[in-house]
DNA sequence: GCCAAAAGATGACGACCGTCATATAAATTG
DNA sequence: CAATTTATATGACGGTCGTCATCTTTTGGC
């Protein structure tokens, strides 16, 4: 049956948000339309009056995670601060909720259409990150952000990778005192 | 028809093999037995006469494929040759044969059986990595050697996601300049 | 050299996939 | 209030998936 337009508008928010929980949790080939569909409380085939295609919610949900997940850090004013919430336990353990950049870079390599959203936020996070480093030389800052991302995005995803929790635990210390955290 | 155990046992390595290449290529739910078979050069029904399960063939061939790259890399015997044979455009655009933890530390975070050989390989790679550091403190150079393993598997995954050749090589470029090669 | 074992080929199964046609029913338009 | 539009539901399609049963053919053990 029909629904409001803002009903309409607020039901492809949520499955939005569903596919951009559900492709960090089990990956692009990990998740059917069916899946994302009931996790945002409808049914499957209503999902092409919304989206031409499962890649192209692909592109909007990790847009949207991205944009999530970028407001978060961006409240962070210390880039020890910075560094500690995005090395931390939690923030290892909340995949779906987590960082979009770890969880989704592999399908990223894959998939043409995801570079851009990923490209988009990485430029975006690395002069964020530049503007927390109290450094004389803009080149010298930016190049000090480009090594700490890379670092974190690194040290989250062995962190999530490793059998052992000890030594999950051991990367995110290590990396976090390396980043002055 | 039937063929000699020597032959039996080559055709289950190129199995290994071929599944090594594409679940990096590809990731574990991108990639079917069938086009593992065929890439080894049969057809699909033989599979489960050598592996009780697609999940069994991915521990083996994460096993083989981390197994080999980590015979390149120990052939590096500075830190500097380390890095910049890690972090080089070559490693970056053949992820069909390159590092297993930057392809497939996203199906190790969903799939518990790939966690263990995830786990022994950063272990080992993390204390190849700090042998060649010349400090006096071993506790010291453990966790540089950490920082150093998540530096690099972040910036490969970064320079893979982008969009952006030119970010994608300045990635690398800054990557290996903070690692000192 | 015969016989049991087994590697690989062929083919099928049930389940699931992405996508779409159609039906339903409510909202928007006039 | 009537006519039209449209968001969602139902159901189906062709294709692909992991897995297995069966058959063929050859090997390896006696």
């Amino acid at each position: 049956m029909r629904v409001s337009r803002e009903k309409a508008q607020e039901n492809r928010g949520r499955i939005v948000a569903a596919a951009a929980a559900l492709f960090r949790e089990r990956g692009f080939d990990g998740v059917g339309v069916d899946a994302i569909m009931e996790k945002a409380g409808l049914t499957h085939g209503g999902f092409y009056k919304h989206f031409k295609s499962k890649e192209a919610l692909a592109v909007e949900a990790l847009e949207g995670a991205l944009a999530e997940t970028f407001e978060v850090q961006k409240a962070f004013t210390t880039l020890s601060d910075y560094v500690s919430g995005y090395l931390s336990r939690e923030n290892r353990d909340e995949i779906a909720g987590g960082c979009a950049i770890t969880a989704m870079s592999a399908d990223a390599a894959r998939r043409q259409d995801l570079r851009r959203p990923m490209g988009d936020n990485v430029r975006a996070q690395i002069d964020s990150i530049a503007a927390l480093i109290s450094t004389r030389d803009k080149a010298e800052a930016r190049a000090e952000a480009i090594a700490a991302l890379a670092t974190m995005v690194g040290a989250l995803a062995l962190s999530r990778a490793v059998d052992d929790p000890a030594l999950s635990d051991e990367i995110l210390a290590t990396s976090r005192a390396k980043l002055g955290a």
